[in-house]
DNA sequence: ATGAAAGCGCTAACAC
DNA sequence: GTGTTAGCGCTTTCAT
């Protein structure tokens, strides 16, 4: 099998293997790419030929391949985030589909650097890929802009753009239900009503304003005005929240709304430290989902984002092109909780 | 800028700049890859090209340029996941090493599916990869060979292989570190020492057998001997582990060493079940981190593995590839917990 | 200081 | 049924 000592590395091509089977390099080429029955090239060739390649360790050098023919058949896809559960299941999610479907995924993480997602993008679009997914990016129009110049489809994920098509959740009543549902509880468990606590995200990203507006109308339908310095916007990142949290003067009775998982970290860490002082009556619920901060105690619900289906309309955009920038917006999945316990939603 | 319409997509290229520049491809094409200074084309062209390139949105096409070239400068990468800290911090912090070291990453997922792990190695080397880092893989000589005979460096990373380097953590330390943390608890909280149950991995797995080892270690030096029963290796998926839980018949008084977060969400899940049937005398321990994870109760500490230092020393062996195929372990990072708060080593 | 031209490994139209 | 050949877009000698 190994035929190479994997130092010399003068790779192997179809014209060394048609030496050794004695045949041309386009027979080895249709013979190794399938197209061969159209070519009528008999099956005895085509069993040696592959047989030889496969002797050989033979691969084929896409690059190459690509460069030849019209379609590259990569679609390329960049992502904020690997490490928390909704990126990370898009990431995987898109790879899976991708495959299924017979193209090659290169996925790719930006870390939420404009600069840095739009380098990737650019590189990307050098590589050749058909399509390009771009995932919570800040800068998406920028973006846009290069690849439609570059002939290449776009479609924005989870943060929406204005001049490509876009597949973002119903941010909106995903906070809405979350809301009642958090508002509901702390009636039930503390016999009265009051106004949340609006903690993470920033007030210039979209998801956040969206989510925002179904606080804002949950509490409105309850007759509730919330305070403005209940709201608390100060970035995702874990430890500016745990911060936030520690200087906040929570009254015994509170709840909050937490604006994503990764700001779920910080809250939950200063959450803890606080119950040493004595039990507090505190109740929160999650923008998306994670499967052990499902677990807490003082959970009462998570709005769970629908990476499947939002996959699904984005794999169906890229197979059908729509005239201009639509948006469109997917469902979320609330998923309440009991005492630390998932239990189904009752409509 | 956006001179095209994104739907002709008949893409630019040197020659189409060298034109309206009135200029050869040859001076583009050096001007645009950074060559010309020992080309010693005037800063006047240069300046001139580089303009007209921005303005038409030009992207230089890298499957015919690395066709051409000698190095790829393309690293790729195979996980198993992405939606778990661990392989999530991996692959995160490879991509950003690799563009550190002015590589392009390109890394995909697996799924633990030994077919996909090679294809999906198979194809990476078709795109020319210059370096193949294969993480968690089931069958990684299988791939190795393969990767040999085309002349690709390969890394295992986490799992290891015997016929190219490899560096994975030290489950056997890491291991038996935890379960003298968790001994140690039971022993300060409960009043009395008595054996732990393992739970999670399989049998055949190489980081599974080592954490045995040291989970077996701990237990003799305490002069403790373990039934064997309580050591359950059924897979780490989340839903047969809690079956697990839920069918095992525990002591009043009992502890866990859990084998991965991944199965860790099925025993808390199950866990939690268990605690509406008043309190139970449970403490566990988890190979591996995640962040809600350590603010659970009955947490009494998580080993980490050290993803930054297993990161550099990967980039080390490709960058000085060894004789043979050494295995390299790290040391895994103990981070103990008390009452749902990380509290710092002391040894 | 710049252009012409060969060729990287593959595909596909065309020839036989 | 199978071979020959002309590029795909770029890099890189070599010539001027």
């Amino acid at each position: 099998m190994a035929e190479n000592d994997g130092t010399s590395a003068k790779r192997l091509t179809i014209y060394d293997l048609a030496q050794i089977a004695g045949t041309s390099p386009s027979a080895v080429s249709s013979v190794l790419n399938g197209t061969w029955k159209k070519r009528r090239i008999s099956d005895r060739l085509a069993e040696r030929i592959t047989r030889i390649a496969e002797e050989q360790g033979y691969a084929v050098n896409l690059q190459a391949s690509v460069l030849r023919r019209e379609r590259s058949r990569i679609v390329g896809m960049i992502v904020p985030k690997y490490d928390n559960r909704y990126f990370g299941a898009i990431a995987e999610q898109f790879e899976a589909m991708a495959r299924a479907r017979d193209l090659f995924p290169v996925v790719t993480c930006t870390r939420r650097e404009a600069d840095l997602e739009f380098a990737a993008a650019r590189a990307l679009v050098s590589y050749q890929v058909e399509s390009l997914i771009v995932t919570g990016a800040t800068e998406p129009d920028r973006i846009g802009d290069f690849c439609r110049a570059a002939g290449v489809r776009v479609i924005n994920l989870d943060l929406p753009g204005s001049n490509m098509p876009s597949v973002v959740s119903d941010n909106f009543t995903g906070a809405r239900d979350l809301t009642r549902l958090i508002l509901t509880r702390i009636r039930r468990d503390f016999g009265k009503q009051f106004p949340l606590f609006f903690i993470g995200g920033r007030a210039y990203d979209h998801n956040t304003r969206e989510r925002l507006r179904g606080f804002m109308t949950a509490h409105q339908e309850a007759g509730l005005s919330v305070p403005e310095d209940r709201i608390i916007m100060h970035g995702y990142a874990p430890e500016k929240n745990e911060a936030v949290m520690d200087e906040l003067d929570l009254p015994d009775h509170s709840a909050i709304f937490v604006n994503s998982t990764i700001a779920l970290e910080g809250v939950v860490r200063a959450l803890h430290r606080r119950r040493h002082d004595g039990p507090t009556g505190l109740r929160f619920g999650c923008f998306d989902w994670d499967p052990f901060a499902a677990l807490m105690q003082e959970n009462v619900g998570m709005a769970q984002q629908d990476v499947s289906a939002m996959l699904l309309k984005v794999f169906d955009l890229v197979d059908h092109p729509p005239e201009g920038a639509p948006q469109i917006m997917i469902p979320c999945i609330l998923r309440p909780i009991e005492n630390g316990e998932e239990v189904p939603l009752r409509s």
